[in-house]
DNA sequence: TATGAATGAGCATTCATTCAT
DNA sequence: TATGAATGAATGCTCATTCAT
């Protein structure tokens, strides 16, 4: 009953437990389903408490985008390294791109599916924005391999949306859809990135 | 005002009412907006008679839902119907299902970004299952195009999956994404089917 | 537990124990401390129940109000009729108007002492509005006791405001101060209206 | 930033500079805003700070009110020195009152027009309540202009106390009361305190 | 068949206050 | 002396739902 008994840690550590669990909230139940009393008791404080860690519900709410935006971003970072051709790199990254989401479900979650549009709670510094990210570097990987042959000549823009539409459905189906009989997470990986690479890929000549 | 007045229908006919008010409330306002109340007060009746016909909030969601993909399973009947070859086919369905989510965005957030996983007592009718619709027709138009050597020799189930994904993947993103600066929707379904189409397609030949 | 059970009574009949359960509160605690959910369990129901006969906080309030007003204009109305003199009449209407507000202390409290400039809740038909009813009232019978000679020339518009302003405190005074040895209540309404009407009449006589 | 440093003064200097934030937040904002942690950030001690001075919100009110009413008691004390005629001097005075109750109508407020019946606990010192005060005040500037001849002879007491609700509701009115067209303050109550000291003065002359 | 009456749970937020340190 | 951390209670209001009729 001892607040202090329960809860030995400090300041900053409360403060990432309530962002921990509020985007476990986000994700795993709706976007609806979302409230600051019943985030408080799922940490075992009043709601009062949140109160002195965020302003307002908005504030918890960007907090926990900008959280999740920054990892997800990093992952992307790392992608770019590790290039050797174009369309390795972006076969590479499609994957890695998966990956990161069905490893990181409820960040993916609370970034691409809950809504933003509609809820002005949610609007964070463009710059931050993965989806932005990932487009500009779909973007420019295919300018690439269009330079170089690899790729067939396609527009830009609306391709670098297309492949990214794509991955990113996959991404969702493998995180939100449990019961239909989904093959085997990496066959099904596999065949998409091939899928897609296959789509962009020049018609090799004389083969 | 007698209500016996007002309404002097049979059973199924007032069913069909709520069912098509709340069709209305869910295609014209947000997702957020409606309720049985308004939904109540709009037919003319009060809330409590909705129950008469539907067990609860969610009961009355999924019939909505399931009435508004029957449609979307017709017109991909009728698709498979008129079909001149399978990859137009093809190509045809994945236009028409893109078009059926913008224009329903709501009935396909219900059915596939809505705590699915979380609530298997709210499952549709699994043969209703618009997800395993789907995924049928494609994997017969794939077997058949392979067949036909319009399409590469590849796995049905995965590819079928693979193909779903992708086109639910830039469903998604229209409904949901209404920031980023997409391309006109019109182009971005082109690009979207082209790219998949390309992917599918036998290497032709000598060219 | 059974609402029906606990409450056998027609809707016009819980609509107007709303409507006095809310003067109550008003009148005998601060306005703050008005809340509907007091209100609610004042009377035994849900709070929910409230919103069933009023549309809201505000439109209750302004119910109670118009209900106060409407019973004190009536016995201001009463006043007129009853007159011989000017003076007379002033003096047994200052007599009736404190017997009103300590016969109906919770009435009076809530249309003259609740703090209705800063709550645009209470914003209620001018004509309605009793300051103004007894402030034209004590006008005319001003103007008509100057005309007689009754009363010595007075400007009347501060003179009736001044008037009522007195009166007004004796009402609040005798309402609100319970502790302070006051006077016997008649003895004190007595002087009062003395003092009052000594200071409208003609100074008399050869002077 | 440590607040030995910031602050290092005794106890009677924080004492005060609560009392005067605190006085400060009464007077410019209304009595609704007022709030201990609004108070605390004010002057930038924690909230609970302040309960290490004043029990609680109440005391600290109440002590506001006691110390903002002494500066009316002084005021009427220095009326009483330097006054001409004990019937000037209750005009002084009347005037004086009205107009310290409309410089600080939060005060006011919390004195006379709140709650007070209830909170028996929540009295202020009886030996400084402005209340007593000014009765015993004018009770004896009253028995003064009756032996002066000033005054026609009256009931000390119940005149007291017509004289200061009178007052009191000018001051409730000024108060309260912002929508009405009230004639210039200052008009009415230069009529008010000429009607109540035209009620109180002997009949003149030949009469 | 349909309803009117009613409710409990829920929402974000603010408040005065307490307590261990 | 002063604080940081925390809380319980409260606010107006809306919701899906129930129940007796």
């Amino acid at each position: 009953m001892n607040p202090s008994d329960r809860h030995e840690r400090g300041r900053e550590d409360l403060r990432k437990e309530i962002l921990n669990a509020a985007r476990d909230m986000f994700a795993t139940g709706s976007f609806e389903e979302f409230s600051m009393r019943k985030l408080a008791s799922k940490i075992g404080y009043s709601a009062t408490t949140i109160y002195l860690y965020f302003t307002d519900r908005r504030d918890l709410l960007n907090r926990v985008c900008q959280e999740t935006f920054a990892e997800l971003n990093h992952t992307l970072e790392q992608l770019l390294a590790t290039a050797s051709s174009p369309l390795n790199c972006i076969r590479a990254g499609l994957r890695a791109y998966v990956e990161f989401a069905v490893a990181h479900p409820n960040h993916y979650k609370v970034v691409f599916l809950l809504d933003r549009p509609n809820n002005p709670d949610y609007r964070l510094d463009p710059t931050q924005d993965p989806g932005s990210r990932i487009y500009f570097l779909l973007r420019r990987l295919l300018s690439d391999g269009i330079d170089s042959g690899e790729i067939r000549p396609l527009e830009l823009d609306a391709t670098a949306q297309s492949i990214w539409a794509s991955i990113h459905g996959l991404a969702t189906l493998l995180i939100l859809e449990t019961e239909f009989p989904l093959e085997q997470r990496d066959r099904l990986i596999e065949t998409q990135t091939d899928l897609l690479i296959n789509g962009l890929a020049a018609q090799n000549a004389s083969k």
